[in-house]
DNA sequence: TCTAGTCCCATTGACGCCCATAGTGCCCCA
DNA sequence: TGGGGCACTATGGGCGTCAATGGGACTAGA
């Protein structure tokens, strides 16, 4: 299965280092590559983490704003400045730097959470508190479809 | 990865010198250069960095920004009269001129920041402070055509 | 002579690379 | 079916290398 899934909690240790889960990093590492691309949310207080290639699609997708606009060069410094490559060492741990600390509020532990294409990287407590939150919304958004359409699925 | 990504922040020593990240002093070396050329940014007050084809590529968005010829030779002077080389020292330090402090307001720090092709000198506040409004002008675009920069919608 | 710009060297702290260990799940075999 | 052992992951730590920074000495030009 090449598809990011679940959800996992890592310690950092003294040294500022945290294993990236092994079922992560094997579809990284299946691609060959020894780097990952990280991006900071613009919503949530997470990091938005793939490979490579996760920075080849926002290209892409930076290609077909019109060059000379304004929200071209905001992507672009979103794109390159604020983010930034995590390497990881030959036994599979990235270094959490300042950077990632500052937008995620990670202190001593990361949770790393499946997001299909890519996975995130959020503090523990926040990642909860964002999944009550996500299930509140869908269940209040249930309960208004269920007024019209009763699919009762449990 | 030959690409300018992420931002570091250096310190200027008592001569006047600070420190090119070394990830950055290496994608210019790699491609061969010694000296690298510095250009005002238009519209912020940043310095634009990078090697000599970081000029050719402001020649031609020069051009095709402004159709009238004579304001494109205004600023293309603008730009070149003011612009200069960078000369990196045995250890990957540069020196900062004048030129440099009085476009950036760049004091006792500088803030290194990628930009895919090239990379940017600013004042660390004021790579702040634009960090975050790119950020919430970003954030408002999305919320207002639904726009899909980041992947991790949840 | 003084100043500004180089070249070179020293220090220190961070990071990469390597190995060790403990916990856990799985498989195989008795 | 239960036990032992293998494989792998997460975690901890040692150590060498390199980057960032500070500073001295030499040179050339004003």
């Amino acid at each position: 299965m090449n598809r990011f899934l679940g959800h996992v909690t890592n310690r950092i240790d003294a040294k500022g280092r945290v294993s990236v889960p092994a079922q992560f990093r094997s579809i990284i590492q299946k691609a060959g590559h020894i780097e990952l691309y990280a991006l900071r949310s613009l919503h949530l207080p997470a990091l938005d983490v793939g490979g490579p290639e996760l920075l080849m699609r926002f290209d892409q997708r930076l290609e077909q704003e019109d060059p000379f606009a304004e929200t071209a060069d905001d992507m672009s410094f979103y794109l390159h400045a604020d983010g930034g490559f995590l390497k990881l060492d030959g036994d599979g741990r990235i270094t959490v730097t300042d950077f990632i600390r500052e937008h995620t509020g990670i202190s001593a532990d990361v949770t790393f959470a499946g997001a299909n294409t890519h996975f995130q990287m959020w503090h523990p407590d926040r990642f909860e508190a964002h999944r009550t939150r996500v299930r509140e919304r869908l269940a209040e958004k249930r309960r208004q479809e269920n007024l019209r359409i009763p699919v009762g699925t449990s």
